[in-house]
DNA sequence: TCCGTCAACTAATAATTATTATCTTATTAT
DNA sequence: ATAATAAGATAATAATTATTAGTTGACGGA
């Protein structure tokens, strides 16, 4: 280790520009009255180089480490106008944690805003970064990528074992208390309205489902699986439309499980318009816990982990293991939050 | 206006917990060996509390923007999770600019969470503060607290002269647009769905809407004027139920202006329902500009400022006014901007 | 040319902070 | 019991920063 430097000294700094300690000191604070932009920017400047620290504290050793700060990616599609549905409400989780120690919160970018540059200007920044937390299915490099910043990283709904920490909601569980629902009202045909199809979570929940019908000895037909790009409203009226255009002249799904709740929405709009009575007909339920569910009557049928403890959770995680610690054998946590059911008014008992 | 109170030393906090200045002072740099935690922590809290700030430099007044930072604050009432709508669109356009210039953007909290001991910590911290942005309306006071603080304070849909540069729609304009278009189809007979009747918008959307009616010797009729508050999509639907009630047996409004998107999508979920047509029997407009106009069809007919080029011109006047200058008689801009009509599908011509 | 004015800066010094040698007290080893 | 040691603190003073009353010199007008 190189000899510790000693600290510098506006004197220092004076010197070496050729003008007086008064003037840095008067730039240093702000002045700007009567100060040449020259000058001003000068001293800054030098003062920057030369790491030039004010005496009287040094905030970042306070007891609780005060101005450290959380930065946040969102994965590739997302953006934080469209952040509306579930990562807002993980956003919010996150924050009102984090807030209690008093460490901020900074969104960083998208996955594709940042290059391997701006995340080394993330390490130059002299308040202390406690951690990084990832908004969804990002690619393997890029995860390590951020990973050999030497920076807790945590990823959300999606996890890559070994390479960060994660929450994940607990999907077979979410399904279960679904398809439970359901049976239980005898619905036996059901139809899957997919979202965000090449993200594994459209995966996943598909996967969940076929696993709890197989558990009752029912089957998914794979004429009613369908699956759009993005998972919105626009996307569950369309799917809503294919499906119901699909199943034409042979026996329709009474229950259609939605990807999430805006495409729920959706479908729900296309039934109001098409006179197909919801939960009389068909019922249909969703697999979230965002306000998409409540927004407006009628309230939905749903089930899902709530996005916002997975917030809380990952806070709560990057708190625990305070930043530091960054051995090659780091041992990762996977956290699963479990799942609530919520009887809402789009359900009922299957009249087929 | 108060006189500035005068820094605090560490000699003054010495003295008031009875201990030495030195003590203080190995406290604040950090020193823990031979210093008992008990009075490592009554130094740094009283430091903290009476918000003790080093010498030698402020780095938010640093010229050079590099690591500096913008936080954002919400009016009481929003929240992360329900950012959904315009503010959503305005973070996208304030973070995107920011980006370009390297400036992160972190989110402090909403009116009520933060205060004076939280605001003067971010002063405290290390990177640069460039500014804070407020979204929505907050109370004066509050407003007065933050320019206390020596830190260039934006207010985003809102305006307070005197106290901070702001960035606002054009609603006089957005209304203008609106009645333009309506009138020009013939319609005479308006209504307004007003949301967020305690904020001043709602006020100002409606007043223009008055005067631009005026403008053309048409009278708004006070039975077609309603205020929900929080103006959400199941507050639309209400609207829209209390307006039909309301006007059953007398000349109904053949035009209905919704305060924002969501209660206009509400509003149109009332009429499907009912089998109001669109725009057949009613033409539904919006003073919107967010996606809620689009998300699904029909796309509605709306006139508004982009919130995301709000979102932009704040971030753009920011990075102008460069931190710094705090002279006692600051020239604060309002900045307007201009508002788009876009026709959608939910205005035709009047029928009655 | 002379004078006034003002931006830009500095010298001098007041105020504050950093550092170190030293003190006190409690604890432990002998 | 006594000496050695160490934690926890301070007094004194060295080092650094803040502030104020100047100084300098460029510029413009009579």
């Amino acid at each position: 280790m190189t000899k510790t430097k000693k600290r510098i000294s506006q004197s220092q700094i004076a010197k070496e520009l050729g003008v007086s300690q008064s003037l840095v000191s008067l730039v240093l604070n702000g002045r700007r009255e009567n100060v040449s932009d020259e000058s001003y920017n000068r001293i800054w400047t030098l003062a920057d180089e030369k790491g030039y620290i004010p005496r009287g504290m040094q905030p970042n050793l306070a007891p609780d480490v005060r101005s450290s700060y959380v930065g946040v990616i969102l994965r590739t599609g997302l953006r934080l106008a469209n952040l509306s549905n579930t990562f807002s409400h993980v956003h919010q989780g996150l924050f009102t944690v984090l807030q209690q120690s008093h460490i901020s919160t900074t969104f960083l970018g998208g996955e594709g805003d940042l290059d391997e540059k701006m995340l080394y200007e993330l390490l130059r920044r002299r308040d202390p970064l406690l951690g990084i937390v990832v908004y969804g299915e990002v690619k393997e490099p890029f995860l390590r990528a951020l990973g050999a910043l030497g920076v807790e990283v945590l990823s959300v709904y999606a996890n890559m074992p070994g390479l960060c920490h994660s929450v994940l909601p607990n999907e077979k569980q979410s399904l279960e208390q679904l398809v439970d629902h359901l049976t239980k009202l005898g619905h036996t045909r059901f139809a899957f309205l997919g979202g965000n199809a090449k993200l594994g979570r459209n995966h996943a929940r598909l996967s969940a489902l076929r696993e709890s019908l197989a558990a009752r000895n029912l089957s998914l037909d794979e004429r009613n699986v369908l699956n759009v790009s993005n998972g919105d409203r626009q996307e569950g009226f369309d799917c809503a439309a294919e499906l119901v255009q699909r199943t034409a002249g042979r026996e329709a799904p009474t229950a259609w499980v939605c990807y999430n709740g805006l495409m729920a929405r959706g479908a729900l709009q296309f039934a109001l318009l098409r006179g197909i009575r919801i939960p009389q007909d068909i019922s249909l339920v969703t697999i979230d816990r965002t306000r998409a569910c409540e927004e407006i009557h009628p309230y939905m049928t749903s089930a899902g982990s709530d996005p916002q403890v997975i917030g809380e959770e990952a806070a709560k995680l990057l708190c625990r293991s305070g930043g530091g610690a960054r051995s090659v054998d780091k041992i990762y946590t996977d956290l699963v939050v479990p799942s609530t059911f919520d009887a809402g008014e789009t359900s009922g008992p299957c009249s087929a």
